[in-house]
DNA sequence: CAAGGTATGTCAGGATACTGACATGAGTCA
DNA sequence: TGACTCATGTCAGTATCCTGACATACCTTG
């Protein structure tokens, strides 16, 4: 109607939003199963990745505070999914390393999310994959900086 | 490291996770000073789009649970912003409709919100953004279907 | 007409994530 | 050295959103 508004059902930050929510909805219902949550999850690939990340440096790559991480880490060490050492090596950031129960429950959600990413990337060719990464990675850019 | 896991980094979700959290993020800060979230705002743009919806829709549209989206209504009916009738025209679905104080306080978030969605597509060309729209969709149909 | 299925609005309780705040350790700079 | 800035881990309180549940209203289908 008004030209001034956006149009919601055919702007992009839209459609990146409604792509994101059936993302994780669609991840939530195959970890669902597992007992595990997508911040859950991520945590953990992220330790298999790149071990020895700090609570903050993980928070940051799940996309939640590190007051969030700092929770579900303290509830992972207790159940003997993830290790860190008592004092901090240097500074105070402490290192999170995979336990080898970690890695095994890691294994069976890794591969229940890859089947996600797998239907969610069919139907598109490599050409379109590969200008979709593009796209997203300038976006995040833009956002990001000013 | 292990050619069974996804690799984060590179992963075409992980990288529509990244986007999604950092256009949140804009918008949310550009949202604050006017004492309107993500939810709400979207809400309000909805209806100023499409007029008449109901509880349910808005929250379908804004991605968020029926009840989520009924205190927010609730708020914004008790505070002038929006308006339903008492009874329910047919089924019981209620139409609501915008108040002119909530379209006044509609335009100043929308101008907010245009110059974040400007900023996240600047430096892409018109070819760029197309074929990221064409790319978002196809996820989205994907993920739900099956 | 009766019965089942679907969609809606709403209430209550619980899970998840966030903001605010504090103390600590490391690096910078005058 | 001392003051300053920044990043980190952690505690407490709060906000936000979700799941579960119920009653109701429409719409099929036999």
């Amino acid at each position: 109607m008004s030209q001034d508004g956006i149009d919601l059902p055919t702007s992009l930050g839209y459609l990146l939003k409604e792509a994101s929510s059936a993302l994780r909805a669609a991840m939530e219902e195959v970890l669902r199963p597992l007992d595990m949550s997508v911040t859950h999850y991520s945590c953990l690939e992220l330790l298999a990745q790149r071990p020895g990340l700090s609570n903050s440096e993980l928070a940051r790559g799940a996309f939640v505070t590190r007051q969030t991480m700092n929770v579900l880490l303290q509830a992972l060490e207790r159940d003997g999914y993830v290790t860190r050492p008592a004092a901090a090596p240097v500074g105070k950031a402490l290192p999170t390393r995979l336990t080898p129960r970690g890695r095994r429950s890691l294994e069976k959600a890794s591969a229940a999310v890859r089947s996600v990413e797998l239907k969610m990337l069919a139907g598109m060719t490599d050409a379109e994959q590969a200008a979709a990464f593009q796209a997203l990675q300038s976006m995040i850019t833009s956002l990001r900086t000013g």
